[in-house]
DNA sequence: CTTTTTCCTTAACCCAGGTTAATAAATAGA
DNA sequence: TCTATTTATTAACCTGGGTTAAGGAAAAAG
């Protein structure tokens, strides 16, 4: 069987966190791989329904979001490279919380439940790439919650702007708003409120306005 | 050698994750394992420096927060039975960006990364117990966000004295407070609003006032 | 290109929570 | 026990973001 071009991201993926990954292996899993493509505006995923796959982005965009009394609370984007899915309820079997929308024509890699048991079983190494994801997972909520708590909105938002452009260019900026934890209204202002500070802090501190190295205080 | 009764509890939650997991592979993790005790005040992780232990907390009750300009902001309480540690930085080697701290006379099982990674080695099965492990603190920090997003400040507040009443027993109001996000006095009037309302509540709607069943909608 | 819809911005008003301060209650230390 | 320190409460004031509303820009539809 010839190598399928829309399993090459994946496969790359996977060889990223595994190097010895054996073709045996590595066939056995695109034996459950299956392609499948969204328009944009439609659902990967809706509040209410158990997720029954994980689905790795070969391109496109989604984004994640909860409804909460009539008003979309967006948590999380994922785009090409990804793997999305509201692993929470896909985990727990569980109703989802979240529902996941193509805001791009998207192809996944879809991987369900069942087959992902199977091969859990048939490849033990399977685990230890599910251990390596899992964590990842976790140390990306660590930072995204670190950063809630640590960094003021004007500074999260410049944030966004220095290290994720895709997101300004290919989101609305209410989403955006809506994931940083405000109202469209809100982050206008916040960027006006930027536009100002830009436009003067040339004048500010010149010898390395650096933040402090913060090392272990005595109890 | 005979079973240490310091390695019960873990060995009782390792069991609940790998019912299969054999005394051969069991013995040896606890030779891998180190009992450590904290006196309340004392530190299990400080800001600045890479975590070198996951910790199985025996007793006691520990506190993990930021200190953003001079604020703790408490982020997470683990209690016995839990494992506590910056697992962000013991995963990524990098400086934790929290302290942990005892908030009473703690006794943990140690396990440091290297001889973790020892164990990964030589115990295959062991990446399963650290793949539940993972997901199982994913699933946490995805139930916290859903949470944070849902449900109104007021609402969390009367949740933990309903589902964690341990919680309003040991640990200080002004802690509780900075774990919802919000200063003392801000919890004071939630108490003080909460009183106020199930002095009323009675009257409210006494047919089912239950939380909608939300189903997957049309898009 | 025009029309329609979606998205963004600005302004005025309001309010929950932050801030400060003062007091009371509870806990720890002597 | 009594004192000192920490913790909790309450009130007055202030501020930043929500809300509402309206106008303008941009994108999609025709």
């Amino acid at each position: 069987m010839e190598p399928s071009p829309q399993f090459e991201r994946i496969r790359a993926y996977y060889l990223s966190l595994l190097p010895a990954l054996t073709s045996d292996a590595w066939e056995l899993c695109t034996d459950h791989f299956t392609i499948r493509t969204l328009k944009k505006g439609e659902f990967l995923q809706k509040q209410g329904v158990v997720a029954n796959h994980v689905s790795f982005l070969n391109y496109g965009l989604l984004r994640m979001y909860h409804l909460v009394d009539g008003r979309e609370k967006v948590s999380e984007f994922f785009k090409e490279g990804d793997y999305a899915a509201d692993y929470r309820s896909f985990l727990m079997r569980e109703p989802a919380t979240t529902f996941v929308q193509a805001l791009e024509d998207t192809e996944v890699v879809d991987l369900s439940f069942d087959d992902l048991q199977v091969i859990y079983k048939q490849i033990p190494e399977a685990n230890y790439i599910g251990r390596l994801i899992a964590e990842e997972l976790f140390k990306d909520m660590c930072r995204r919650t670190t950063t809630q708590v640590t960094v003021s909105i004007d500074d999260q938002y410049a944030a966004i702007v220095r290290d994720k452009p895709w997101l300004i260019q290919r989101v609305p900026q209410y989403m955006i708003a809506s994931y940083l934890g405000v109202t469209p209204e809100a982050l206008s202002r916040i960027k006006s409120r930027a536009g100002k500070r830009s436009r003067k802090i040339p004048l500010r501190p010149v010898t390395a306005p650096v933040a402090e190295i913060v090392t272990a205080a005595q109890p």
